[in-house]
DNA sequence: TTTGATGTAACTATGCTTGTTACATCGAAG
DNA sequence: CTTCGATGTAACAAGCATAGTTACATCAAA
């Protein structure tokens, strides 16, 4: 384990926020927010943030602040939440670059990026199909289910 | 980027052992791999143990020691060195455990990990269509091509 | 004008990654 | 059976990213 969980915290946030909409549309507080994800409000608001940049999420200022989903929680996959973090490719390229007076040295980054890029294409084709709707129900399906 | 580039490294020295391995069976040292790979032996050895123990290659010691693909490179595919690392998923989950008196801080964590292990497997399945063979002929195929 | 939350900068603790040195272990060659 | 060069692994350091935290200027509705 080694990645960051800025998607998740991100998901979460979405998927809280979907919840809380079914009863009320009042925007809800990143500090009410971080009560459920158990973090700092900080770093729920840094999050929201960059959610807001690509117009999954609207805050409002003064009093009754707060945020809200921008869409309807159907309208919003996990490749747009994917795509507002803006991380970068799940493998890094050589840290060093490779002695270029080798053959696979110099060509094996261009093929590498190939690959990666291939693979983030996949990656978020996938994600595309899964929205926080679904992520909601999937949340809420086993309540009070034990597994033995 | 925060990814680390085992991926990457790997894919390398078995790109350059497969094509040293067309004009030569000999074993290869490690201290060889690191000059194309252009980092510290011991790096390579690292990684080479691990895909020793998943049968990728194998190992000579004593006099004339070194290294070997144990496979020809179009039966080792990119998910074979995948797995062969052991690395764990690309997303993580909360750093803290959620709100478990929260209906989403409770079943979030479920949720996410059938997503997570549903896009690993997407993953691999893709990784899988790619050998060894496949990156090195990419690789050498724009040796001396210049880009405007 | 007051008030409470946003938005962001700055700093810290922690952990991962990579590079490096050191060294015990191995096994074929001679 | 000794030599010799490489493996295999432990241990440590530097650099960096992450997540958490404090602080505070900014904002807008009441």
């Amino acid at each position: 384990m080694s990645a960051n969980s800025r998607l998740t915290i991100a998901i979460h946030i979405l998927t809280w926020m979907a919840l809380v909409g079914r009863k009320r549309p009042d925007p809800v507080t990143s500090n009410r927010i971080a009560l459920s994800v158990n973090t700092n409000p900080v770093v729920i608001r840094r999050i929201l943030g960059r959610l807001s940049k690509k117009g999954l999420v609207r805050s409002h200022r003064g009093a009754n602040a707060g945020w809200v989903l921008a869409k309807p929680p159907r309208a919003i996959t996990l490749r747009d939440v994917y795509d507002a973090l803006g991380e970068g490719p799940s493998f890094a390229l050589h840290a060093a670059t490779p002695n270029q007076a080798c053959p696979v040295g110099r060509g094996i980054r261009p093929a590498l990026t190939r690959v990666y890029d291939s693979l983030d294409g996949v990656l978020r084709t996938h994600l595309a199909r899964t929205t926080i709707e679904d992520v909601l129900a999937d949340t809420l399906r086993r309540p009070n289910l034990k597994r033995t």
